[in-house]
DNA sequence: GACGAATTGGACAAGACTGTCTAAATTTGT
DNA sequence: ACAAATTTAGACAGTCTTGTCCAATTCGTC
């Protein structure tokens, strides 16, 4: 395992301040010397992980977005395996974690490192996400008023069950996640399936 | 400020190791042995911490539960006001913000101790706010598969736009909160409005 | 095999923190 | 006002951590 790598557990696992070098070096298999001589100190080697870590996280998320169904042949089923995948590949995983925990502990301390995060991460992903989002609907496919504020909801709702294990630094099992995302993608499209056209597939159901 | 809020305080700013006691006395304005008096040890010091404020925060949540619209006049806008009095109450202020950070952070550290609290806690706040979902849908102003599944959504999507405010351990303002609550109230009844009485409002603007 | 670069293990000083102890000062109850 | 209980300031030993230094060893490359 490489050193920072090593220092993303530890640090996740102790928090900045209860994390020792010591340790880290051990759990890289190197010498603390070493950890020195690439990193210079305790504070740079953090900012080292986090910046690794973002890196990673977004190129993750990024390469998921761009699997996002743009002609979606069976709309729910596209989105359900859309937002597992999302799950899986970028906020299950172990960076999205380890990301994750390392923002809410120690955000405060970091602010502009991690506004830097806010802005090249979660900003730049909504945004994204909104785009296709926009998409399905100029396609016909949902009627959305604020693309944005939808693409925000449909986060919300995929994860809304996994809140607490995410709380805890748990790892979800396969069938939580698909049971989240199962159960967010039913309500997203009740909210925004097409609604307008009088031949939808909603307003006939409400007629039968 | 008493010996358990400043420590509170103090743990939740530099984290469970970087907290040092004499700041925690001196921040509660006592002498590093008054602390100890009270308070055994370190250890015992943080489990008073977050009992403390498990129980402070679930009394609000309940008492917050308790002034659910059970008779709506405006089902849309006492949905929003009920969000945002949650949010004001229960998770923006100060006991809510310290109590999700330690559980964050330290959540690993001491399973015995957060179990107990995510038992008492989201268990049960879940499920006081499901039977009120439940009771909506019963007396016709809700069409509901889930329960449970509603109350969980319908918190995820009130909160959806200010995931990222508490990541860093900020606070949202007032209006991003009721932002927030409006957009995801609505998201809410759209999907959850009732829908298959033929006389029902939502059936009525479909004609339209 | 030989040479330069990187790595190692260990020693080391400086500083920080925890938890204990004690004698003096202060508060509290009566 | 007095006695008991509590609080305080400070010293203290013991432990831990960071970051540096250095001599010995290993590694990569020619």
């Amino acid at each position: 395992m490489s050193v920072v790598d090593a220092a993303a557990s530890v640090f996740c696992r102790e928090g900045y301040a209860g994390a020792n070098i010591d340790l880290i070096a051990a759990e890289a298999g190197v010498s603390r010397q070493t950890v020195y001589n690439h990193h210079g100190d305790k504070e740079k080697l953090f900012v080292a992980v986090v910046r690794d870590l973002t890196e990673r996280c977004n190129a993750g998320i990024f390469a998921t977005i761009a699997s996002f169904p743009d002609q979606p042949g069976d709309l729910e089923a596209d989105l359900i395996a859309f937002a597992v995948r999302m799950n899986r590949n970028c906020i299950c995983n172990r960076d999205g974690r380890f990301l994750r925990k390392l923002i809410q502990a120690e955000g405060e301390r970091y602010p502009e490192l991690f506004a830097e995060w806010r802005e090249q991460g979660p900003g730049r992903t909504w945004s994204a996400l909104a785009a296709r989002f926009a998409r399905l609907a100029f396609a016909g496919h949902l009627s959305i008023g604020d693309p944005d504020v939808a693409a925000r909801q449909f986060l919300a709702l995929v994860n809304a069950e996994l809140q607490i294990t995410f709380m805890l630094g748990g790892t979800p099992t396969e069938e939580e996640v698909l049971r989240s995302a199962t159960n967010g993608v039913r309500t997203f499209l009740s909210a925004f399936a097409r609604k307008k056209s009088p031949a939808g597939k909603q307003a006939a159901l409400v007629h039968a």
